[in-house]
RNA sequence: GGAGAGGUGGCUGAGUGGUUGAAAGCGGCUCCCUGCUAAGGAGUUACAGGAGGUAACUUUUGUCGAGGGUUCGAAUCCCUCCCUCUCCGCCA
């Protein structure tokens, strides 16, 4: 949620700033409602304080002269009667338009940062790194054709179970994903994280409060009988958790890595990644996340994606840093690292982690702030994978194969996995 | 899911329609006194939002789990929901 003064203040800069975006946002219509509003909000505290000395003075009244059925007194209840009435009227008016205001912000995105890189879509995108040498030899297998030979995953009997878009890990498979995680949770805790693990289903409020909801309602999956939503994150939990604090600053920066699985409902990618382990309804993710003082946003951003890129280092696998553009920025976010990882079978870097930061977009959305030079301000929060499992795991399969089909499996892996390489059974 | 009890300020805990944002205690802060037992005394101390002022501040509204309702007036009465505790049932 953008910060409404800001908006009534200074449109032209609000409406600049989102402009980065690619994309008109008309803000007139908010700060004309808000002006409205206003008036509302005026008239209905001067009357609420007429009407609460009024009942303090009829308060009196009775209580000095025992009896209340006083011709004076019933005028003065009268009075308030009126009183009532009218605010009755004018908080209804007021509602609606705060509704309204409510709507029109909640669908505002954040605001891109100043240093992101100018662009409309992902071929702006701007590279600003290579780690690792990519494996560059011809005729090598994707993950799935591995994942099929060493049977460690059955997506045609998953889709029998479920649908398309689900897995089922088999044997090392299911074993190859618990060490990807176990091994990432260490890695973090040892880097001064705390874990959390979080519901898996979470209520409206807290999509809200990071930004999945009011707009992409369709991404998600929806309980029917219940408010509540299969998370498709651990950034929405980890947000929720702090909804409405103002958290002691003494304990800032607070840092969290949260194991969850997630569900999107990937409505409108149909026909893209439809093999393998890339994109799915469900997949496991370790999740990176932190509150912050706004003024040290800057260099926590650097922190968490350098945090989630020692996981790629540790194991060995190939990647580049992108620096997203303005245009390509998610909702809720205001710059945004992407770490892409070398998948040999198709030549190309895929997505293996999102580090954002949000500024304080979702602080305030979910109210989580901090006493600063005794101000409650909102707090800035990041969010990062480190890493998205199913992909890393893609990512192993892909860059240690070998010839005799076999696959080497990173050594910082193996005390967790518990072999040097995935054989068939 | 059934039956009962309860949710009040940083904490403990009073308060069943009226000048109550809320007694008391603890804690916190300020000052004073005293070299003696982790002592005594005085004062002060909720939070959030809006408006105004560079600011100390002023003013106003809201807040006793949440949302509605009754009333001139609600922590207090009524309704719905949420949560906590105890007992029963079910259950990984």
């Amino acid at each position: 949620m953008l910060d409404q003064k800001l908006i009534r203040e200074n449109p032209t800069l609000v409406e600049k700033n989102l402009s980065l975006r690619g994309k008109v946002y008309k803000i007139s219509l908010i700060n004309e409602l808000t002006v409205k509003k206003k008036e509302f909000d005026i008239e209905i505290s001067n009357l609420q304080s007429e009407s609460k000395k009024l009942s303090k003075l009829i308060g009196q009244k009775i209580s000095k002269s025992q009896y209340n059925n006083d011709e004076d007194l019933n005028k003065l209840k009268q009075k308030g009667n009126e009183y009532k009435i009218k605010i009755s009227e004018f908080e209804e008016k007021q509602k609606i338009l705060e509704k309204q205001i409510h709507d029109e912000i909640s669908n505002l995105p954040n605001f891109p940062s100043e240093d992101a890189p100018l662009g409309k879509d992902e071929r702006n995108n701007l590279q600003i790194k290579k780690w690792g040498d990519p494996l560059l030899t011809e005729n090598l297998k994707s993950h799935w054709e591995i994942g099929e030979n060493l049977n460690l995953f059955d997506s045609t009997k998953s889709a029998r179970i479920s649908k398309s878009r689900f897995i089922t890990l088999i044997g090392n498979g299911a074993r190859l994903e618990r060490a990807l995680i176990n091994f990432m949770l260490d890695m973090h805790i040892k880097n001064g994280y705390i874990e959390l693990m979080p519901p898996a289903l979470v209520n409206s409020e807290s999509l809200k409060g990071s930004g999945q909801l009011p707009k992409f309602s369709n991404e998600s999956f929806k309980c029917n009988n219940d408010d509540l939503w299969l998370s498709p994150t651990a950034e929405v939990p980890l947000t929720a958790f702090h909804k409405n604090e103002i958290v002691d600053p003494n304990q800032l920066p607070i840092k969290y890595v949260a194991y969850s699985p997630c569900f999107r409902r990937e409505a409108g990618s149909y026909g893209r990644d439809t093999k393998g382990l890339i994109r799915l309804h469900q997949f496991n993710k370790v999740e990176l996340y932190w509150f912050c003082e706004p003024s040290k946003s800057l260099e926590a951003h650097k922190q968490i994606t350098s945090d989630a890129e020692s996981i790629l280092k540790k194991l060995n696998l190939p990647y580049r840093l992108v620096d997203i553009c303005t245009g390509d920025l998610g909702f809720s976010s205001s710059r945004t690292y992407d770490l892409e990882v070398w998948m040999p079978s198709s030549k190309c870097y895929r997505e293996i982690s999102s580090c954002s930061n949000c500024q304080d977009f979702q602080a305030r959305r979910s109210s989580i702030r901090t006493k600063i030079d005794k101000k409650n301000v909102y707090l800035h929060t990041l969010n990062g994978s480190g890493l998205a499992i199913g992909r890393t795991m893609a990512a192993i399969l892909e860059n240690g194969q070998q010839i005799d089909g076999s696959v080497k499996i990173p050594d910082a892996l193996v005390p967790y996995f518990g072999s040097n390489f995935l054989k068939t059974a």
